[in-house]
RNA sequence: GCUACUGUGGCUCAGUCGGUAGAGCAGCUGAUUCGUAAUCAGCAGGUCGCCGGUUCAAGUCCGGCCAGUAGCUCCA
């Protein structure tokens, strides 16, 4: 019989042939790295039996999908190794992740990484033993009772749950046998390099009322070499880990007797935050929004208008005692909240006084603190904390105004990712709410309205984003921009959102051009995000070493000997008046230190004077990730960095 | 909140089998005034996260709490 190779090519093979004994027939090579096969499109074991007329590709481990499959497998012989050290345990899932694979395991004795020792080594006589690996399919009945003989108690609860038609496979290596939808390696001699990474707790089904079992993390490559370069990889991440080097640089700080999720802005990230925000400011007032300074915290009245108080109390820091419904537990008395977002307050200054066609859009900003009671296993360095400064803002204006104004959000914030050198480092996720969840306000007709009329403005902008369902704020669905830390931990940094509800709730009104009163749109948006989140992921792109306009301290001048130290005074008064962050080290240090402290501290230049540069009045410039770039006039020196700060857009 | 792990001078880390603590860097003092990534010497600095228990004796063993790390759940 004929089948179609990937290249056109025609093969002729025996009948009844099966995907392997194809590559055989291409090449022995071929069918050496050959770990699974597409049959039509479709990725299958490559015992896979061939039909006349099949498409068949081969897939090897320099496809994605193949790496996936020796994942897969390997996931496969961590579980075989697992029961066979641990006899008791009980097998969950195993699915491959990025860069991997993980195994959820309910160990009846709890294991510790001291273990993963014993375990790698049952894992690599496994390998050793070179097991073929077969798949084989059960009816329902049949299926339950072979897991139920192994007491998979997990296993059969996820056979319960698939459809009555789902086709139910096994594969079975020596005497292991799991449930799994594969397609899996030949046999388990061809995993070569793989190494167990992690151990960590994760709720069966990802329900947090469900058994938290216990997750062994592993990794798995082609090779042994490429094996080691990605644990080398994950070393050199934790170099730039923004909680310990923000630490390390002095940006920011934690306190034990202060508590947790409230960093500490040490003067150099105080300094950041400060030129970060004056610069959003500047550029948000360039832009139409008008400035606010609203409060910290509000009675709980407000938030029962806003529908914080009924679907965030939890997220909230209320101040005085409160029943499970949320009144105050002694009758009368005024229950207050510090705020988790700026919008209820920022509606109270739109509602001061009867608004006009002609006032919308209404555009408010503000940099604004804001408190959320974040779990307590939440909370990571300055990306996720109980307090932290948001750009928040609000637009208010009509349905026609929303396709307008929400672009411009886009726009501003994707000035400010260029400025910040972000813009390829971002992904958009559409943010959808789940049907029928409580968590959402209850108006299907108006999500439904909504969330079109979002869909229509992202593909008119034609982003490329994804997109998720319960996602959305509890009020309308979100346009989220998103980056990743450097463990590849992904959060939002910026979002946009669309509110049906907070007209209507909260009585804003406008009187329109035929003289009725109107109900505006609402849009929330932030232009940076975060700031604490955002110099998180700043300072761990740049590793500490900032662009020179946002650099807390951008010219350090290093007097060779005490000769020096006025002329280095003056260059500091000189270099301040221009608006350049800059301050001299005086220290009674050989240059090399002064240099090498410099250096650690990360400062965008550092100016060299001795004798010569004070007799000429000139700088050595030493310039950060180049070295020393000679000597120059000292004008010619404050006209470069001034040109280079006022610069602010890094392309 | 859950699971696992961690907590020793400002920082990085030693501390064996329970016998009341050590190094380097940083700091201070002195010498040195030096030309592009760490000058030399001396000094000082620790209720071993906190509270309780076991023990003749606890940094070390046990329990609780606080804080941190990874992941889960949640989220800007």
């Amino acid at each position: 019989m004929n089948i179609t190779l990937k290249n056109g090519d025609v093969l002729s093979v025996a009948e009844g042939a099966n995907a392997m004994q194809a590559a055989q027939a291409i090449s022995e090579g071929l069918a050496r790295n050959a770990v699974a096969a597409k049959i039509n499109g479709e990725l299958v074991d490559l015992s896979t039996a061939l039909k006349e007329g099949d498409a068949l590709e081969i897939v090897t481990l320099k496809d994605k999908e193949g790496l996936e499959v020796y994942r897969h497998t390997c996931a496969h012989v961590l579980a075989q190794a697992v029961k066979n050290i641990y006899p008791t345990c009980k097998l969950a899932i195993g699915p491959v992740i990025e860069n991997g694979f993980y195994y959820d395991v309910d160990f009846q004795t709890p294991i510790s990484m001291d273990d993963f020792g014993k375990i790698e080594a049952e894992m690599k006589n496994i390998i050793k033993g070179n097991l073929p690996i077969e798949r084989f399919t059960l009816p329902r009945e049949e299926a339950i009772a072979l897991m139920s003989k192994y007491h998979e108690n997990y296993k059969v609860e996820l056979i319960s749950d698939l459809p009555e038609d789902a086709v139910l496979s096994f594969y079975k290596q020596g005497a292991f046998i799991d449930f799994c939808r594969g397609p899996h390696l030949p046999s388990t001699g061809k995993i070569k390099a793989f190494k167990l990474t992690q151990l960590a707790g994760a709720y069966w089904r990802g329900d947090e009322k469900k058994k938290m079992l216990t997750r062994i993390y592993g990794t798995a490559f082609a090779k042994k070499e490429e094996v080691e370069a990605y644990l080398r990889a994950l070393e050199e991440a934790k170099r730039r880990d923004h909680n310990k080097l923000g630490r390390d640089l002095g940006i920011f700080m934690t306190a034990d007797v202060i508590g947790q999720g409230l960093p500490i802005l040490m003067p150099k990230g105080a300094k950041m935050l400060q030129i970060l925000s004056r610069f959003v400011e500047d550029e948000e007032q360039k832009r139409g929004f008008m400035i606010t300074k609203t409060p910290n915290m509000a009675k709980s009245d407000l938030y029962k208008i806003s529908g914080h108080w009924s679907h965030y109390r939890d997220k909230m820091f209320v101040l005085g005692e409160v029943n499970e419904y949320g009144e105050a537990a002694k009758e009368g008395e005024e229950i207050m909240a510090l705020r988790p977002m700026t919008c209820p307050f920022q509606y109270q200054i739109y509602k001061n006084g009867l608004k006009s066609y002609r006032d919308l859009p209404c555009r408010y900003s503000e940099t604004a603190t804001e408190f959320r009671n974040e779990a307590s296993g939440e909370m990571h360095g300055l990306i996720r904390v109980r307090q932290f400064t948001l750009s928040d803002g609000h637009i208010i204006c009509t349905k026609e105004q929303i396709a307008e104004e929400f672009k411009r959000c886009l726009d501003l914030s994707y000035y400010i990712l260029d400025c910040l050198g972000m813009r390829e480092d971002v992904s958009f996720r559409f943010s959808k709410r789940l049907k029928g969840s409580d968590k959402y306000i209850d108006n299907d007709e108006a999500w439904d309205n909504t969330e079109a009329m979002m869909k229509v403005i992202l593909d008119d902008l034609g982003l490329d984003y994804v997109e998720a369902d319960d996602e959305a704020a509890f009020y309308g669905p979100k346009l989220d921009v998103q980056a990743k830390n450097v463990f590849g931990k992904e959060d939002t940094l910026i979002t946009i959102q669309i509110d049906f509800a907070a007209g209507n709730s909260f009585g804003m009104e406008y009187v329109d051009a035929d003289g009725l009163r109107r109900t505006p749109y609402v849009i929330h948006r932030s232009s940076i995000g975060c700031y604490e989140r955002t110099m998180a992921l700043l300072i761990e792109k740049y590793a500490g070493a900032f662009p020179l306009w946002f650099a807390p301290e951008q010219v350090k001048i290093l007097p060779v000997t005490d000769r020096a130290a006025d002329y280095a005074k003056a260059l500091v008064e000189e270099l301040c008046a221009l608006g350049i962050r800059a301050s001299a080290d005086y220290r009674n240090e050989k240059i090399g230190k002064k240099i090498f402290d410099a250096e650690q501290e990360k400062v965008p230049y550092k100016l060299v004077v001795g004798d010569k540069e004070v007799e000429n009045a000139t700088v050595s410039v030493r310039k950060r990730s180049v070295g020393d770039i000679g000597a120059m006039p000292k004008a010619e020196f404050f006209a470069l960095v001034k040109e280079e700060n006022d610069k602010k857009v890094i392309f």
